[in-house]
DNA sequence: GACCTTTACCCCCATTTGGGGGGATACCAT
DNA sequence: ATGGTATCCCCCCAAATGGGGGTAAAGGTC
């Protein structure tokens, strides 16, 4: 061999599925299975002493979710690629799990084979994901393309509405600063929310300033 | 002479001030006093017809205000030097000013030769403003860098929060993806908003955000 | 003239937010 | 052991927010 193989921890609740996947990852060549967590909270507090390349995370955890569980290592080891397990489709799930920091995802049905590319796929810097999800998520691009131009049709009241908002101020504030009534900013902030597809203040200013 | 004079624009609704000022600088060399306007919306609606250099600005003006009048003419045109002129040392308001883009002030009291260094200052890049105002700026920056600190000595759970907040959740969904009940959440939030000394979810998510 | 957009304001009503109090653990350091 | 901090939960209550309606005048444009 001479290559270093791949480190991989897995989180998953299910003891049954754990224990098949780190079987199956320890026996293939070019893998190592360092570490198995049954929780989220238990991997976040002891992945450092395994320091995994990969981390095979199930999307459906007791206590702590898959996604959240997500967010918190990629902010402790942005270094790491995670790979989603899933039993389905589930594209609301994943789709969020990918925004907090996953890489890639993989059905729990897969064989053998698939979960083995997966893994040696995110380690390589890939995204593996059904053609399905893929397209959920260029559609997600698209969305935010679409938005961005949304800021372009706003209304010349409207992006003097939005730009207070995105400094923080008050419908009152903003009333006072545009000498306006607060019943009107509101109105023009009900047009902001439905142009730009938001449904509050803070996603609004998120969206005016990139 | 052979220099080209300052191009200076006046909006102030007091006639007597405004005249004032007009002659005062139309009667100095290397000044040249290219239009008045009454209130920001004629200044806002008028001023490239002229193309003024410098804008001497008054900070309290009846309907639209000369902070958002500063906004927009900001906006509109970024390249134009804006000095505030106000009554007394109104630091809120000159503080709003600056943040909108105005460069200085002077106040109404100023002597000729202080009137005329500050347009020239301006022009010139420069920021002129009392030494207590620009104290007020530095303390200003000071709390603002403290904040920025302030984001570090937030407690774990503390930043968790504030990050799903940043990315614009409800305080029921991050409760959801924590775990956490919304009360929990909403505690955790206080706590942010004392140590960033923010009011609104929307202001701690500007802060967090750099 | 008919049409659309924009500006500006109003109503109701449920939910969310923010400010002010509490509590109860637990852990950590002096 | 005693104070400090962090975590988690609860109460009350006023104000702000967001969603759904609506009106009316002013300005383009086809």
């Amino acid at each position: 061999m001479g290559f270093l193989s791949i480190r991989v921890a897995i989180v998953e609740d299910d003891k049954q599925v754990r224990e098949n996947l780190a079987h199956l990852i320890g026996e293939a060549a070019g893998f190592e299975c360092v570490a198995t967590f049954s929780s989220g909270e238990e991997a976040l507090e002891l992945w450092p002493r395994r320091r995994p390349d990969v981390v095979v995370m199930d999307i459906n955890l007791p206590g702590i979710s898959g996604v959240e569980c997500v967010r918190q290592l990629k902010s402790l080891a942005p270094d790491i690629h995670i790979v989603m397990l899933t039993v389905y489709d589930d594209s609301d799930r994943i789709f969020r799990a990918l925004e907090m920091g996953a890489s890639g995802y993989l059905l729990k049905r897969s064989t053998t084979e698939g979960i083995l590319q997966a893994i040696e796929e995110v380690h390589r810097g890939g995204a593996p994901m059904s053609s399905y999800i893929a397209r959920k998520v260029v559609q997600s691009f698209r969305r935010q393309g679409a938005s961005d131009k949304g800021v372009e049709n706003l209304s010349k009241r409207e992006t003097d509405v939005l730009e207070y908002i995105s400094r923080g101020y008050t419908n009152k504030e903003i009333a006072e600063a545009l000498g306006l009534s607060a019943e009107t900013v509101r109105g023009y902030l009900k047009a902001v929310y439905s142009k730009l597809h938001v449904r509050s203040r803070t996603e609004a200013a998120i969206k005016f300033r990139r």
